[in-house]
DNA sequence: GGTCCATATTGACAATGATCAATATCTGCG
DNA sequence: CGCAGATATTGATCATTGTCAATATGGACC
């Protein structure tokens, strides 16, 4: 039995090259084809959609179908659940 | 070869129960004696000095020897590299 | 229904990491 | 020096995880 805290999966969920970086595209421009991600890393597409499963259950983000393909985001969560952790961690708070 | 991006050697440092829980420890009290670290987590001593060296090696904490006892801070780095991770992540900064 | 495209799932394998027992190192003290 | 206490290192084991090939699923369109 592995009752993991939450915090502790949301950083195993950014602690990954690959998924640091979908995150990272996901800042940049909010809502990215499943099949964009493909771009930064040179990895398989089942390892793709197994990265963005980790990301879902982590809830770090949300998926939605359009059309023909299925667009991930941030969570809405994710920006808050972060800066608790930070000012947890290290006295951080949100700013905008 | 596994050039690792600092970034995620930082999240992956403290994507552990254990090493998550000794760096809140160090939040509330700075310098902690490694002897100390014992008392969160049912963990032996050796796993104990290990999960300390991984903090250490990815700028989370610094060790100073005292005597007899070797004692753990936050390193003053961590605070603003975590915030940068954050300000590229979710568009937070540091406050204090 | 059938075909095509996009995404997800399964199964297997290799690499990484967490853990402990045993041992080594270092410091302070007599 | 020699002993005792605290921390680190080594070596082994077991669980977890990242990865891919193969296959399945599901929507769009004819």
């Amino acid at each position: 039995m592995k009752r993991t805290d939450p915090d502790v999966a949301l950083l195993a969920a950014l602690a990954d090259p690959v998924r640091l970086s979908f995150v990272r595209q996901l800042v940049d421009n909010a809502g990215v084809c499943a099949c964009d991600f493909s771009e930064c890393c040179t990895v398989s597409q089942p390892t793709i959609s197994h990265h963005l499963k980790v990301l879902r259950d982590a809830g770090v983000v949300v998926s939605e179908r359009q059309g023909t393909n299925i667009v991930y985001s941030l969570s809405p969560d994710f920006s808050r659940r972060w800066s608790a952790i930070g000012a947890s961690l290290a006295g951080l708070v949100q700013v905008a």
